[in-house]
DNA sequence: GACTATCTACTTATGAGTAGATAGACTCGC
DNA sequence: GCGAGTCTATCTACTCATAAGTAGATAGTC
């Protein structure tokens, strides 16, 4: 049952699909096995209770997402960029069908076993903690313009981020997200 | 069974505080019943099935929201007073623990009935209608200051506070939802 | 023979919804 | 002004499907 079984990887695949469409609430062992065609009880093997799978589900997403900031920062230093390519993450996944994970499984929070719960606090702090070192970086060398903490300003564009690819599924209209992320954009560079 | 009937006013006053806690998906007429102390039949009585109970709750919830805007229109005319007054709905929903009732269900999205989804959708046009004619306003008045379409900043500054009510409550911490309402005040009235 | 991965077959609880009984209030004709 | 029937709101008692999880058989692999 390593954690590179193909079969355990297909599971999670299939999850993160569901979940980022349904919701945490919205999908069962039912579904999944339906879609990948063994039994519930397989599923049950490699992720014993449904709080093992989404806590297996929000780990791997939070390293993938990890790698993907690294590789922003492997790809420009220019702080304006790096909001943009950030912005550009959040876009690729609309495109894909999807919202977020995290995003989706923040509604479902109270509903969540507790060690998801933390998983996706975690989450959303890393990428907070992140956007607020290019925010500070941006700012110290005079290329990005905003009042207040850093900190504060992180979690306001992550917000605005997430409410946006919500709002922008609800009426299948990517240009939401776009413009949404565009403001930011414009915003930080002190446009008027 | 009229529209005005206590029991199913408390029926809808109970659903309302489930779904703006825990999402669509996650209460049942099971846990309705119990809260209220009556028998599932009886909820079916008022609503026959969940999709109407759902339907039923957005309605009465875009009417109690548009009397809001209406009221924010008696209170001032001052396009960015209005703005404030605006956010100042979410943040008092985010106090009494809740998240806005259509920001849950635009995540629920893809599994809610059909009529349902037509709500929920109308709600986001009747806000970012409003929105947008008050953001057209302030800027011909020179009070506000923004780039491109009043509709798409009406998007964006919808999708920002939707977005942060569901991060603060994610972190049990309203200022977060506070820092980016006065974010969008800031930006709209030029300050830099 | 132990380990891995899968299956069949089950349990217990829940969810949405239906059928039909009942008790009390309301009303209409005599 | 009273009784027969009707309406309102609730209940009991079900159905059928699903959800999560368990026990244990089995077949192949190391």
């Amino acid at each position: 049952m390593s954690d590179e079984s193909p079969m355990r990887t297909q599971v999670l695949d299939e999850a993160q699909e569901l979940a980022q469409t349904r919701g945490y609430n919205a999908f069962s062992y039912r579904d999944l096995a339906h879609r990948i065609g063994i039994k519930t009880s397989s599923i049950h093997y490699y992720f014993p209770a449904k709080e093992d799978l989404g806590t297996a589900l929000v780990a791997r997403y939070r390293t993938v997402f990890k790698d993907k900031l690294s590789g922003i920062d492997a790809q420009t230093n220019d702080p304006l960029r790096k909001i943009a390519a950030f912005a550009e993450l959040f876009v690729n996944t609309l495109l894909s069908g999807r919202i977020c994970l995290c995003g989706m499984l923040a509604t479902d929070f109270p509903t969540l076993p507790e060690t998801v719960q933390q998983q996706v606090q975690a989450f959303f702090g890393e990428n907070e903690t992140w956007l607020e070192k290019v925010l500070k970086t941006g700012r110290d060398q005079g290329v990005l313009h905003f009042k207040g903490a850093p900190k504060a300003m992180a979690k306001t564009i992550f917000s605005t981020l997430e409410g946006a690819m919500i709002a922008a599924r609800l009426f299948n209209d990517d240009k939401r997200l776009r413009s949404a992320a565009d403001w930011v954009q414009n915003a930080l560079s002190g446009n008027p």
